[in-house]
RNA sequence: GGGAGGUUAGCUCAGUGGGAGAGCGUCUGCCUUACACGCAGAGGGUCGGGGGUUCAAAUCCCUCACCUCCCA
């Protein structure tokens, strides 16, 4: 099979996606005697693109879910899409509003059907883009958050929780989006620093002719004011109990309270409650029981109760309004400059409007709180943990969760009102109606937050509230994958749902990623103008090269700057691993892969690569293990390229001349070693390893079919050699400083030069001997040789306790070796001297551990042994 | 206001008590029959500043500065 010189990625790796696919290969096993393993994909947007937040998760989801199959797990990574309320319904809305109409023309029903149209159009790009970053999801097995069986979930688990009296409806002042008009939860929104204004107006008392003063950064909302507060400790106030000031252009009398939660320190001390458009005055409106003044709609316009003069204006223009006609009557002491943070609504970025409003709560503080605690005592595992603080302190202050909002996109609450206006709880109309005893019936209008269903992702993509065959498999799930972006809405919902009503952690290890941006930190965002599809990478660099970048890139608790450069780097891997499989093909002709070697039978490198393999094999699960795939791709990437390449490759060129009697034990190992390499590599780079894989001969032996299937190499004990590596560390070391030693003579690339060595230890004289006929094709030597002195006119060294020298025929390198004798001598000098200090420290020598001193002093005798050979080749004498 | 993280080579980042590392970029020489997406070599950092603990500090403690992010 002839081999393209220089590889590329687009030729083969849609090639192999679609032959897994038609394979089966990621089928997962619903029941089966191998151990299963799961993760459940964070759900995407149903009709959304993949970012590279995406691509990263995918990839180490890809990553641990390949490992774990090739380690012999009945694997499972389960794909499926949220069908996103608010996003997917906004983005439908404004192409209904670009063909001239609205949704509130259209209906509800066609509406919605519209959305359906437009999920169906793009539900496939999800997949399509996991297919081409090489993801190994069990398709079969897709979900979507508004299928059938997970709205059953969702009906089921609203109602058991309303059951338990944990969901309920009820009248509260709610976070209001007037961009949406829809209620969202507290985490929907995002505070933000807005440079303000503090407005200082003056309230006259009813009785007498006096004034207070209060502060507001919203004078509109005055039109809804109902008292006036001050501390109960402020001595400035106290004769203000029980009196009354009037609300200036309104009129209305409002009562002076006092209340613990005013600060003193704010303003005059005194502050104007307005219980319908402000939390803090919600709750001191309820203390006292004031009445409530609702002035702004939840359109942002203000409303009838605000007065004739105000209603149907815009809340912006109305606050104008007002401060210009306080200022016009003289109850303007003074506007202030004033920075404050303002709620918004995430989503649509306009401030949200504290609104009184009916709606569904989930009251999650007893699961928050079991959450907390884990399960029998196990806590959920958090990598990096990091964010374990941040976790308990919002769960420790959590409070009830608005789930219901004023859409029509998502799961329609089931509750329906009786004409009488009765409510009644059921999975179904027909419970409902069996319930209410009548068939008139109105289903509650609005619908659940999406973070309610995928909560329950966990368990109900496994059939959930049945019990499957899936979900004894695969539940709980293993590990779970996503951004910390999402610990809350999400992360901390699954936990919680999954306890209470599996009574099981979802998943036992949370692996957060930290938050892709471009090469010079910052974050992708559409507006800047610097986001980057993955999809481009993939199309240029290949999808292994992205995967390898991404997840050389996840250092814990960082965010991953995606530097192109880098992933050029890791396209270039690409091509040295397809070069090193063609160069391996195309020598070891007759040998195939070996399921199994003996050491004991193989030449020196042979035995290094089989060695130094089998360590990278166990490092490689072992970070795999902790999640820490930056140092495992390291390994990989320096084991493959650093070692197997550069060295081992190079060392059997020699042998692997067609008669040489090595040739096939060399051609066997190194198959065997590319062959395990390409297993190692698999779950980083899949499509490359399989491609080359079905490309090896005797592969077979290995696994009949794919690489993805084929065991995960776990490193053997049996050909671990302490030994040759060390014969080999030190042979490889004074063949770098030959090379070196070249390079600065100015030697050319052909200009031959020769080696003698002086060794007093004999079985590495032995060792470095026999490697003669490699060390001569290494270094462009005529000669390698140890022998009992060094030759004169030479340049000399000493090198791992070997004394070295490097002469080239017809030339005398005396002179300009004592120019470059005299500036080494100069360098060693302070390196020893350091040492010498500290050895003669006694509280170096008492207090240090035995090993480091021993180490120090090794490192004395070294340096003190390679100054003597200097100063011998100085003086041109004896060695 | 509370909390978390960061500051190490030109760039992007590893390294958490014992001789400062990687990739990319730079410089030099090479198309040596796997690979120029390559090979061989080189240069480059008082590990943000200051103080402390220790025989020993990039690493632990204190402090200051600057930069992210989260929460209120």
């Amino acid at each position: 099979m002839i081999m393209e010189k220089t590889f590329d990625p687009s030729a083969y790796e849609q090639k192999w996606q679609r032959w897994w696919s038609e394979r089966e290969i990621f089928r997962a096993e619903a029941d089966s005697a191998k151990p299963s393993y799961c993760i459940m994909i964070p759900p995407p947007n149903v009709t959304g693109r993949l970012h590279l937040g995406h691509a990263l998760q995918s990839t180490i989801q890809d990553l641990l879910t390949r490992w774990r199959r090739m380690q012999g797990y009945n694997a499972l990574w389960l794909p499926g899409t949220d069908h996103a309320g608010i996003a997917t319904q906004v983005m439908v809305e404004r192409q209904v509003e670009k063909e001239g109409t609205t949704r509130e023309s259209l209906g509800r029903e066609a509406f919605v059907k519209r959305i359906w149209e437009w999920k169906e159009k793009h539900q496939g790009n999800i997949r399509q883009q996991l297919d081409e970053l090489g993801a190994s999801c069990d398709w079969s097995r897709e979900r979507f958050t508004l299928d059938d069986g997970m709205s059953r979930a969702v009906r089921e688990a609203f109602v058991r929780l309303y059951e338990q009296g944990t969901i309920y409806r009820g009248e509260y002042l709610v976070n209001w989006s007037p961009g949406l008009d829809t209620a969202i939860s507290d985490l929907e929104v995002e505070m933000r620093e807005v440079a303000g204004k503090l407005y200082h107006v003056a309230y006259p008392l009813a009785e007498g002719d006096g004034r207070i003063v209060v502060a507001t950064t919203r004078p509109e909302t005055m039109l809804g004011d109902t008292a006036v507060a001050f501390h109960p400790q402020d001595e400035r106030y106290q004769e203000l109990a029980g009196k009354f000031a009037l609300l200036p252009l309104v009129g209305r009398k409002l009562p002076f309270i006092a209340d613990d939660v005013v600060q003193p320190e704010f303003g005059t001390g005194l502050v104007k409650v307005t219980p319908a458009h402000d939390l803090t005055d919600f709750e001191i409106g309820k203390r006292h029981d004031l009445p409530r003044v609702q002035v702004i709609d939840r359109l942002g316009r203000m409303t009838e109760e605000a007065g004739d003069e105000w209603v149907g204006m815009d809340r912006d223009a109305a606050r104008a309004r007002v401060v210009e006609r306080l200022r016009d009557e003289g109850y303007l002491v003074k506007v202030e400059e004033y920075t404050h943070n303002v709620g918004h609504c995430q989503r649509s970025g306009v401030p949200i409007e504290p609104l009184v409003s009916t709606q569904w709560f989930c009251d999650v503080s007893d699961m928050a709180a079991r959450a907390l605690a884990g399960v029998d005592g196990v806590e959920l595992e958090l990598v990096p943990d990091t964010w374990r603080k941040t976790w308990e302190h919002w769960l420790g202050s959590i409070r009830p969760w608005c789930i219901s909002r004023q859409l029509w996109w998502g799961h329609q609450i089931p509750a329906w009102y009786t004409a009488e206006g009765e409510v009644v709880v059921a999975r179904d109309r027909q419970a409902a109606a069996a319930i209410a005893g009548t068939d008139e019936l109105e289903q509650d209008p609005d619908v659940l937050d999406t973070w309610f269903s995928s909560g329950l992702w966990p368990f109900s993509t496994l059939g959930w509230p049945d019990e499957t065959a899936d979900l004894r498999t695969f539940y709980p799930t293993d590990v779970l994958v996503t951004g910390f972006d999402i610990l809350f809405f999400w992360v901390a919902r699954m936990v919680m749902t999954g306890i209470h009503f599996t009574g099981q952690l979802p998943f036992r290890t949370v692996h957060l990623t930290g938050l892709v941006r471009d090469a010079q930190g910052q974050k992708m965002s559409k507006t800047k103008g610097n986001t980057v599809d993955p999809l481009d990478l993939i199309h240029e660099y290949g999808a292994d090269a992205l995967r390898f970048t991404l997840a050389a890139l996840d250092s814990p608790g960082r965010d991953i700057p995606l530097d192109i450069e880098r992933m050029a780097g890791y396209r270039a891997f690409g091509n040295k691993i397809w070069n090193a499989v063609r160069f391996s093909l195309a020598r070891t002709e007759g040998a195939a892969v070996a399921v199994d070697l003996d050491p004991s039978q193989l030449a020196a490198p042979e035995r290094w690569i089989l060695s130094r393999l089998a360590r990278v094999e166990a490092e490689v699960n072992e970070r795999f293990e902790a999640f820490r795939f930056d140092e495992a791709c390291r390994a990989l990437y320096g084991f493959f390229w650093g070692e197997l390449c550069d060295w081992y490759i190079e060392l059997a060129k020699p042998v692997l001349g067609v008669d040489d009697p090595g040739r096939p034990r060399a051609a066997e190992v190194l198959l065997t070693v590319i062959e395990r390499s390409l297993r190692l590599l698999h779950p980083v780079m899949p499509f490359l390893s399989e491609e080359l894989w079905q490309r090896l001969p005797g592969r077979e032996a290995i696994h009949q079919e794919s690489i993805a299937l084929a065991p995960y190499p776990r490193g053997r004990e049996a050909w671990l050699d302490d030994r040759v590596e060390a014969d080999m560390a030190s042979f490889m070391e004074i063949i770098g400083w030959a090379r070196k030693r070249r390079a600065e003579l100015g030697l050319g690339p052909r200009d031959p030069a020769e080696v003698t060595l002086v060794c007093s230890e004999p079985a590495l004289a032995g060792f470095l001997a026999a490697q003669s006929p490699l060390a001569r094709a290494l270094a462009t030597l005529g000669r390698w040789e140890v022998v009992a002195e060094l030759p004169p006119a030479a340049s000399r060294d000493r090198v791992v306790g070997v004394d070295v020298a490097l002469s080239v025929a017809g030339r005398d390198l005396e002179a300009e070796e004592r120019v470059r004798v005299e500036s080494e001598l100069g360098e060693l000098a302070p390196q020893i001297e350091r040492l010498v200090g500290l050895l003669a420290n006694d509280d170096f020598i008492a207090k240090a551990p035995a090993n480091v001193v021993g180490k120090n002093r090794l490192r004395l005798d070294e340096l003190e042994s390679r100054r003597r050979a200097m100063l011998a080749a100085l003086h041109g004498g004896e060695s």
